[in-house]
DNA sequence: AAACAATCGTTGTTTATCCAACAAATGTTG
DNA sequence: CAACATTTGTTGGATAAACAACGATTGTTT
């Protein structure tokens, strides 16, 4: 770990996404506990030391693949998801719906033990970028609240709707979510969406 | 340039892999002239003065793809191409004769005024190849003469081939061949092929 | 339990790459 | 032709990655 790497630095980004793959492919052959730190690095073809420049341990790797899977996810499907409009609201709460099912499909039964990990890293993300958005916004009050509140509600009502027996059509139910969650970011206008 | 690279580090492996395909790619697009050294290494992602510290210019770059591809091309034919057999040798004059066809056929007008270029990398990977095989035949001569020989056997061969107004069917083309280049490698058994 | 092997996380040193800057050569435009 | 822009090789200094080695865990075998 040492003192940080320079993320614009061509040789951070590549041993970075060599590491990345690597971790995915093998993700794809074996369950997460089998996998060593050396075992990453032989597949990525870079020195065992150089991933511990990057990453604390497999762990927090794991943790950093979660979190850019979802990212990735956010940004294929909203165009600049950098500023609130309610057509981004809509997308945001649709990935993470999703996301929830996608856990609980595709993936191996191994793999949901990292059901706490995802809800923490897609918390933390919606949560970051619910931030961004409030901050663009002149509000008076501070952000820290409404997005706080809306994160959950977003995170308890995509639950809900995965774990649902028979789900609803998820174009509609996130219709019907929509006001529920906007109303944290609309404090001028709560009731007009 | 500076000093040589080693050639077993990984970061060699890497960004020589890196200039090559993208170069590969550019070569897909642009004509040769009209490729920078800039360009390479744009699409690499790597630093300019990287690349100097791998190839001289662009045209050497040019030379060592050539060698490359043909090199390439014959691995893909042979098992263990690392000493003679009659059916390696097959395989080599074959290889010669589809590369020629290649060139004259798949490749842009504007890339024919590499034919010397070829010319040159060819020959010197075929005479490299039949030094190794001579040298594990142990015979009194020396292997210099007889490769040197077979080498420009097989080159014209091959060009006449290649130029020929309606090809004989390259199998038995290459048949015919055969002795004619073998007579230079079997010394002491000339004429039983 | 003891012995053994594999993996871990770290360290000091060497090497390759990055980066910014430069003069020289080349190409382009008016 | 002259002014201008682009590309070319090269340089010195900074940084990331490679490498080998190490003790410390951890896991396995007997």
């Amino acid at each position: 770990m040492s003192s940080k790497l320079n993320e614009h630095d061509p040789r951070v980004r590549r041993t970075r996404q060599l590491i990345e793959q690597s971790f995915d492919n093998l993700l794809a052959e074996k369950n997460f506990d089998s996998i060593t730190v050396q075992d990453v690095t032989e597949k990525a073809q870079i020195n065992r030391a150089t991933f511990y420049a990057h990453f604390e341990d497999k762990y927090a790797l794991l943790d950093h693949s979660i979190r850019q899977k979802f990212r990735q996810e956010i940004e294929s499907r909203v165009l600049n998801a950098c500023h609130y409009t309610p057509e981004n609201l809509r997308m945001l709460i649709l990935t993470v719906c999703e996301f929830q099912v996608k856990l609980n499909t595709s993936c191996t039964q191994s793999q949901k033990q990292f059901a706490p990990l995802v809800e923490k890293q897609i918390k933390g993300q919606v949560y970051e970028l619910l931030l961004v958005w409030l901050r663009k916004m002149d509000i008076p009050t501070s952000a820290e609240m409404p997005a706080t509140a809306a994160t959950w509600a977003i995170y308890g009502l995509a639950s809900y709707w995965s774990a649902s027996k028979n789900r609803p059509a998820l174009e509609a139910y996130v219709d019907k979510a929509l006001p529920l969650v906007a109303v944290n970011l609309n404090p001028l206008a709560p009731a007009a969406v």
